[in-house]
DNA sequence: TTTCATGCAAAATGTTTGCACACGA
DNA sequence: TCGTGTGCAAACATTTTGCATGAAA
């Protein structure tokens, strides 16, 4: 396994397109005006986002374009289960954000801000393997998330 | 070899009715009969468990002892604020388990059969620290959970 | 021309909340 | 007594689903 942590990609054989479209071709699935504009837009910009920022980021523009909540939860599930996004919850809801060309990664998550911050450790993913083999686990995944304050809201709550 | 982590408890100075008791009077709430069976329910056994789960234990109708949901609800809330209880999200569903008095771990969740194995490992919480420190962040907890197969599903699923 | 996908609204889910009454301190 | 807590039902927020229509292949 290449050591890619330093970089901010993955090289990838395929880019996300090509990737959604064989994912939607062996399982007989359609490419559609809907899932096309919802890749795009995705896959715009590195950003976490959720559901309700893509009715938005959709909404008022195109009037004519409109695509519907059952749509955009249909095809961002899919897109989780083609590889091209990872889910996780916060509080509630779910945030997405890419997976597909983007290295291995966790997150600090602020409780005051919300603010998700990216980090990567190698030694996590160490970890984490060495306690699934003591337990006899085959582990195909985790969550890690490091909950607390985040610097500016250190000081915000500290007094001016 | 498993090591036996639901007989572990650490030294506390209160039981959990004490430190619970403590938590109200501070806030001038009260001791009722709703809070008080359902802390004892929760504390009978180390187990994990969700809202669900007491709502049926209560029984359908215990001659007139009715909890409604909406007092379950608050009192875990309660549970957990006062630090007796440790709230992870399962699947969108919230499963609590002790936190008062028992020792810190995270968990393996088997996605096949949703079991929740527990562990501890102590270079986690050190890891923790060192990436928080790195960011400038306060870490206040973390979420930590291993996804994947556990022994017995891993055999289910690759035949007999 | 045959599936499959979409939009809409309704349903499902898990949890919280408003309110009148009940109860603990 | 007085302020909290409770049960109930309705509200909530997010996501999923049933169904008739519309669009890929």
């Amino acid at each position: 396994m290449p050591d890619n942590l330093s970089h901010n990609t993955v090289e990838v054989a395929l880019t996300p397109w090509e990737r959604f479209a064989e994912y939607l071709h062996i399982r007989n699935k359609r490419i559609t005006q809907q899932r096309r504009v919802l890749l795009d837009l995705v896959f715009e910009a590195h950003e976490h986002f959720d559901a309700d920022d893509l009715v938005v980021r959709l909404g008022p523009t195109d009037a004519g374009k409109k695509i519907g909540r059952a749509t955009i939860y249909r095809t961002l599930n899919e897109l989780v289960e083609a590889g091209l996004l990872r889910r996780m919850v916060i509080s509630g809801r779910s945030v997405y954000e890419h997976d597909y060309g983007y290295p291995q990664h966790d997150h600090l998550h602020c409780t005051a801000c919300n603010r998700l911050i990216e980090f990567r450790n190698a030694e996590l993913v160490a970890l984490r393997d060495t306690v699934a083999m003591k337990h006899s686990f085959r582990a195909t995944g985790h969550r890690f998330i490091i909950l607390g304050l985040c610097r500016a809201c250190q000081a915000r709550y500290s007094g001016p």
